[in-house]
DNA sequence: AAAAATAACTGATCTGTATCATGTAAAATT
DNA sequence: AATTTTACATGATACAGATCAGTTATTTTT
């Protein structure tokens, strides 16, 4: 997914904002170059996690919030009985850790997926910042306000959508969002698990299994393990929407 | 639930939240009294709203955050298909139109399930606003991040909690909210439908009220249509974590 | 006050998905 | 390289909750 940006991104832990790609996917979209460098030297760090590594945890005081610059991360709850729901997956240029914006403290966790570049903002500083740079408080703004839409959408899909629409809609949320990154939208790998899938869209590893059988049978995906192809993004549309349904 | 308050809020359409009662709950917490008339200066208006009247619509531009001063709301996303999927019920000190803090576009709709009163802030000032009151800044922040928290919760609850559980979680958390409002906990008025409150908990109207009937024959609760009495919070309790289960 | 419409309740039945069980292939560990 | 472990696949079965249908109570309209 990434090819060799691991064995610079090593070096470059110290690289700016100002020569990421992600620039406008990020927090820094709509900066000039001068605040862009102010908001760069906020950045304690950038730090590499290893696939399976925590980088912050649920009810840990950390003030910061984070965004994924190469790899892929998951977040998640963990219930008072110890079983997880997993909240999301977050592609490069996804922030992490909005929810902990208030007091600090982080109402889910967050783990690696792959190796992955992480970079960390302290809040107080950012909050700092967003007085001098009505821009950046904009982007902040803009961002959680998708974060909350994003929620939305999700709460809808539980609550409304059957099996087979769950996992069409996550092939084609999957599918756009490597797309807006530059990588393909048709062949991608996934980073998670069947049973982190079925987590997320509330449904048994099981029945991903099932489904991603019975998608590749019509012939709308091909699967081999991690390795997914979308072969027809319009039938897969029509799943998504509940307008056809496979047998 | 609100006795002559609705009499007197017509008159009073024009008070300060300097006056009203939730502020505790509401935006200006932790604001000193010249913030917090400040603030006031910046609410449009208050306007009273009927049972089944818009505040606002999905798709529409309006450049404001509301809070719901009296009475309750309901928020709902329209899929393309039409149907609508509840994402939240807000009582007052709750604000509602946080999801188009960025383009200003709301991406839900907002009908009152009651007489209410809405208070109004346009986005634009309240940033301006927020630059020069950290204290306004940070308790934005603070209500935002908990609106996150609490969909992350409700991600949860959907995917993972059979109907029982859904049912029991829901209870308890009006409950605790009125209490948090100096209502009574054990004792309430439901103002949305069995049909509501499946939609926004992935049941049918039908389970809803089958399992109102259970809850009451197992006397866990009392309930004649609206009126609803807790009478065993602890099994309740236990019913929403899973611990046990009525047959 | 009567009639119509709506909301809530409840029984009977059906079905989608979970669960269980078993097999297989890939990865991780030794 | 052999062994263990883990992830994925897939068939059989069970059941929670949806759907359908009919009744009753409440609210709204006439």
């Amino acid at each position: 997914m990434e090819k060799t940006e691991h064995k610079i991104s090593f070096k470059s832990l110290k690289a700016s904002c100002q020569n990421c790609s992600l620039v406008e996917l990020c927090l820094p979209r709509g900066l000039d170059s001068s605040d862009l460098s102010t908001l760069d030297d906020l950045i304690q760090q950038r730090k590499l996690v290893q696939k399976g590594e925590t980088i912050f945890s649920q009810g840990e005081k950390s003030g910061c919030i984070f965004a994924v610059r190469s790899g892929s991360v998951k977040t998640f709850t963990t219930a008072k009985n110890g079983e997880e729901q997993i909240l999301g997956f977050h592609l490069p240029g996804e922030l992490l850790g909005l929810d902990g914006l208030d007091n600090q403290i982080h109402s889910c966790s967050a783990t690696s997926l792959d190796t992955s570049t992480i970079c960390e903002l302290p809040v107080n500083d950012l909050n700092v910042l967003c007085i001098k740079m009505p821009g950046l408080q904009q982007q902040l703004l803009n961002l959680i306000s998708q974060e909350i839409t994003k929620d939305h959408t999700m709460l809808l899909l539980l609550a409304r959508r059957n099996a087979e629409q769950k996992l069409a809609t996550f092939l084609i949320s999957l599918s756009g969002r490597f797309k807006a990154r530059g990588y393909s939208a048709d062949e991608f790998d996934l980073t998670m698990s069947r049973y982190d899938i079925g987590n997320y869209l509330g449904l048994a590893d099981d029945t991903v299994s099932r489904l991603i059988s019975k998608f590749r049978e019509h012939k709308v995906i091909n699967a081999d393990r991690k390795k997914i192809q979308i072969k027809n993004h319009s039938v897969l549309r029509d799943i998504a929407e509940g307008d056809i349904s496979l047998n």
